[in-house]
DNA sequence: TGTACATCAGTGAACGCGCGTTCACTGATGTAC
DNA sequence: TGTACATCAGTGAACGCGCGTTCACTGATGTAC
C-alpha cells in the first residue's frame, strides 16, 4: 500500500543505513538486495522503487556513509587512538568504510569509485587544513601518510585471527605514527 | 582421460596460479570455479579432484601466493619504493595479496584467515630481524608501522580513480615513511 | 470541511540466469605377470 | 621387455539453489471539486 511522503524519506534512510552496515560487515557481494530490505523492515519487491539496481545502491550507500563519517575526523591524534582501538577493530558494521570496503571498491562501478575518491580527497584536504602553523605541503604529506598508516593498520589488525597479534599491530602502528608526529612538533 | 603424475602436479600448480591471480584481480566472490579452471586450461568438472570446495581453493591459493611473496620482501627501503610504485598500483593480479585481498580475507573461513595471519606474523618477524643494530622492540615497531603504511597507501592509491591523486598518495606516503626512517638512523 | 477518485509505495509470487557441485563416462597411465 | 587390465584424471551434461529483477495486485495517501 501507498505510504506518506515522510514515510518514504524515512524508508530510504533506513535502506541506506541497513545497506551501509551490511556491506561493511559482509562485503558488497555477500549482501543480497533481500537482506538489505529485510533489515530495513521492508520486502524485497519494493527495492526498485528506490534504486535503479544493486550497483546503484552500492554507490549511494557509500555516499551516505561517507557523508556521516566526514563530520567527525579532524582531530588527528585523538582520532588515531580511537581509530586504532580494539573496539573499532571488532566493529566492522559501524566502523570506517574505507578499511572495511576500500579494497573491494576498486572493483565496483565508476560511480562507486568516484564517491570514494571524492571522500578521500576531501578527507586529505580537511585534515591538512586543520593543522595550524604547518607548511601546507608538509601538512598534506602528514594527512596522506597518517591516513595510509591508519587504514593499513586497521586492516592488518582485522586480518589477524590471534587477538594478541591484532592488539600488537594496533598498538605499534599507533606508536609508530605518534613517533613520527613528535619529529616536527 | 587419465594423465601422468607429473601432469597432475603441474595442473595443480596451474590452478593455484590462475586462482591467485584471478582472486587478486576480481576478489574471491566474483571469481567462479569455472573461471579458474578455464584459466588453468582445464574444464570445471575436474576441479573437485584437486580441491574439496571453492573455500578450500581460497585457503590454498592464499597459502600458495604468500609462499611466493615471502622470498622477496626483506629489503625495506627499496621494497617500499617498489611497493608504492604506479606499476604495482596498476597490477592487481600480480601484486601484493594483502593489499588486494586483505579486506576480504577477514570474512573468509578460519582456514583462510589462519593462512593470512601466519604470513603477517612471519613478515613482521622477517623484516624486524633484517634490521641490524636496532633494538628488537624498535625494529618490531618499525616493521609493523611501515607495513601498515605500505598496505594502506597502496589501497588508497588504488581506490582513487584520478591518477593524479593516486600518484600523489603513493609519493607522499613513501616520503612520509622515509621521513620517519631518517629519524633514528 | 467532506467526499470521490487517481496515484503510487509496498507486497509477494514468479522469472531467468549463473553459480557450486555431482556424476556417468572416457581413455591414457602405470602396474602385474 | 611385452602384454592385459585396473586405475583414475579429465570431460561435459545435469542438478538444485539463490540471486537480481519484474510484475500484477493491493490499499493507503493525497488531490480535485
Amino acid at each position: 500500500m501507498k505510504v506518506s511522503r515522510e514515510q518514504v524519506a524515512e524508508n530510504r534512510r533506513k535502506i541506506l543505513d541497513a545497506a551501509s552496515e551490511l556491506f561493511r560487515a559482509k562485503g558488497f557481494e555477500a549482501v543480497t538486495v533481500a537482506d538489505v530490505m529485510k533489515a530495513a523492515g521492508l520486502t524485497h519487491g519494493g527495492f526498485y522503487g528506490y534504486f535503479k539496481s544493486k550497483e546503484d545502491l552500492i554507490a549511494q550507500a557509500l555516499a551516505h556513509v561517507f557523508e556521516r563519517a566526514a563530520a567527525s575526523d579532524t582531530e588527528i591524534v585523538r582520532y588515531a587512538a580511537k581509530y586504532l582501538s580494539p573496539a573499532h577493530r571488532d566493529d566492522l558494521a559501524c566502523g570506517c568504510p574505507v578499511a572495511a570496503l576500500g579494497g573491494e571498491t576498486v572493483r565496483q562501478t565508476p560511480q562507486a569509485r568516484a564517491v570514494a575518491t571524492r571522500a578521500l580527497r576531501e578527507r586529505i584536504e580537511r585534515v591538512a587544513a586543520s593543522m595550524e602553523n604547518v607548511d601546507p605541503a608538509i601538512a598534506r604529506r602528514e594527512a596522506i601518510g597518517s591516513w595510509s598508516a591508519l587504514v593499513g593498520g586497521l586492516i592488518l589488525a582485522r586480518l589477524a585471527d590471534d587477538p594478541k597479534l591484532a592488539d600488537e599491530v594496533l598498538k605499534e602502528t599507533l606508536a609508530w605514527i605518534d613517533g613520527r608526529a613528535i619529529q616536527h612538533s
